[in-house]
RNA sequence: CGCGGGGUGGAGCAGUCUGGUAGCUCGUUGGGCUCAUAACCCAAAGGUCGCAGGUUCAAAUCCUGUCCCCGCAACCA
């Protein structure tokens, strides 16, 4: 594993707020970033907007703006989101930015001059809404299938990137490389498509039709078609974030992405990648989509899944908590208000949340909030075993993070909190407590219970950073990162050591019954 | 032959790549406990893993065929 990384949500296209789809992917990474970091390692998280091409022109000028003006708009309500929801990412990056444009004019120029780019003319059927040609047998009744317009006939000049050329490094590429794309079954659909001739792709527009892009360096009747444009934000954002040694990151950078652009990053990037001379990254993970489709849920929630009302109404670690657990990596899955307020009151609330509940409760009845000091007698089994817990579910959390199965990890720890339920019912301290003679063993207990919240906050923190913070804060203790050795258990609060009272972490989420 | 996803106890899902006692959450029933956000713990009931063939000592998992369901109308990750 490399200590320098690379990790990219897709630049987000500025013809829409963020919506669900965009905070999955965004919590997803900003999940890897911490965690990578909490191991650790240099993690670099770049995120940011995708602003040119016909669609944002258009919608510009519907609404009155310049192209640039709307794109501020758009952008910049992205990147508030983001700050605001806590993603921590470390670039924003937007394709209009000025080291972008320069560094997409160098490679386009250096690709150009391999003789890689070549000026050809190509007539067809063109959809604006879709920016791109269709082939006869693609249309529905002559329209676009995803419009529902009929394509205009237009044939012009344009410049194309020999991308056949590089069809068959590509696959070599893949074959070498089986863990190039994940989960596999994206993989195969790649392969799929690559057992067809990929041609070339045409990656301008002449002026005449658009001119909201980048010039192109050779000839200035003509702008950048948008995907080689975006694609490169990946490298020229690294080089302009990092400068002298982002090869280093590069080496193991890792996108994330949604499975309608898996054509784009695992056909035209790599292409374009070998074309460059640069290597081509290292991972490509691909997730599946939310469906929205019950319709009751758009009473309380409405149709559309906004991140900032999602936060304001029920937290953001309690958002970020469900799509990571709802949905298997690489699968769809459903958004339903049911789902939502299920897991949130079995995991959260009933769950983490009523467990530090309890401990701290009964270590303010019976100790004043004082962690006790624990003597020779604890080590028990009983003890043991949950400690054992924690140790178990750190070491598989962090083998499923490894792989991006989120809803594993998370099962993971949460069996080590029910582990703690367990554990309190099976010793009954509340119980002990009525004999006298017993109550060193109550402090002894709640310490290890106390010791098992500081593990908890340190294993949820890529995942909930707030909550972690919470819990840590309500211990009144550093919970550790990953990469450090987990904190001793039974030797970490000294004599003396206060917790603070308990609050509800979570509360429940009333539903009245119809 | 449009593309894609899916059919696993009452509900929602994981497991399928790397065959080997069918798992999770919710719900239901009975019991326990009372520290806790009416939360927690234990136990039980409930499934021929869409269907039919095939491969195999062994298939939810691999192969073939077949039936059914759902998205693809811009908030497109």
């Amino acid at each position: 594993m490399a200590d320098r990384i690379e990790l990219t949500t897709p630049l987000y296209y500025v013809n829409a707020a963020p919506h669900l789809g965009h905070t999955y992917t965004t919590v997803v990474v900003d999940t890897l970033a911490r965690f990578h970091r909490s191991m650790g390692r240099d993690a670099f998280f770049l995120t940011g907007t995708d602003e040119h091409g016909d669609k944002i022109a258009q919608a510009s000028e519907a609404k009155g703006y310049a192209p640039r003006q709307y794109a501020d708009e758009v952008s910049g309500l992205f990147r508030s989101t983001w700050d605001t929801c806590g993603i921590s990412y470390d670039h924003f990056v937007r394709t209009t930015d000025d080291y972008h444009v320069a560094y997409v004019r160098e490679v386009l120029q250096k690709v150009f001059d391999a003789g890689d780019i070549y000026f050809g003319e190509y007539g067809g059927k063109y959809c604006t809404g879709c920016e791109r040609f269709y082939a006869d047998r693609e249309l529905k009744d002559g329209k676009c299938p995803d419009h529902q317009t009929e394509p205009v006939w237009i044939s012009e000049e344009n410049y194309f990137f020999r991308m056949s050329r590089y069809q068959q490094a590509l696959l070599d590429h893949l074959e070498a490389n089986p863990d190039l794309i994940v989960p596999a079954g994206y993989r195969n659909e790649v392969l799929g498509l690559l057992r067809e001739p990929i041609g070339d792709l045409c990656i301008s527009r002449p002026k005449s039709r658009l001119t909201w892009g980048i010039e192109l360096p050779f000839d200035d009747r003509y702008v950048c078609y948008v995907w080689f444009d975006a694609l490169i934000n990946y490298v020229s954002a690294l080089r302009h974030a990092k400068g002298e040694g982002w090869e280093k990151y590069w080496r193991s950078a890792r996108h994330f992405i949604a499975k309608d652009i898996l054509k784009p990053h695992a056909v035209f990037w790599p292409t374009m990648l070998m074309a460059a001379g640069l290597p081509v990254y290292e991972r490509l993970y691909v997730h599946g989509y939310w469906n929205m489709g019950e319709s009751k849920m758009s009473k309380s929630l409405g149709n559309v899944i906004r991140p900032l009302e999602m936060r304001e109404r029920f937290g953001m670690d309690g958002f970020r908590y469900f799509l990571l657990r709802e949905m298997a990596f690489g699968a769809d899955a459903s958004f339903t208000e049911d789902a939502f307020v299920t897991r949130f009151n079995a995991d959260l609330s009933n769950g983490a949340g009523n467990l530090v509940s309890r401990v701290l409760s009964m270590q303010h009845k019976y100790f004043e909030g004082f962690v006790q000091p624990i003597g020779e007698e604890t080590e028990r089994a009983i003890d043991v075993a949950l400690e054992q817990a924690f140790v178990d579910a750190e070491k598989r959390a962090v083998a499923a993070l490894e792989k991006a199965a989120f809803h594993v990890a998370l099962e993971e720890i949460w069996k080590a909190v029910a582990a703690c339920d367990k554990y309190v019912v099976e010793t009954s301290p509340f119980k002990l407590w009525k004999e006298e003679r017993e109550r060193p063993r109550v402090g002894a207990i709640l310490h290890v219970l106390c010791d098992a919240l500081r593990h908890l906050a340190r294993l949820i923190e890529p995942f909930m950073p707030e909550t972690s913070a919470r819990i840590a804060r309500l211990l009144r203790a550093q919970p550790g990162r990953l990469a450090e050795p987990a904190p001793p258990w039974r030797r970490t609060f000294r004599p003396g050591h206060q917790v603070a009272q308990a609050e509800p972490l979570f509360p429940r989420i009333e539903v009245p019954k119809p």
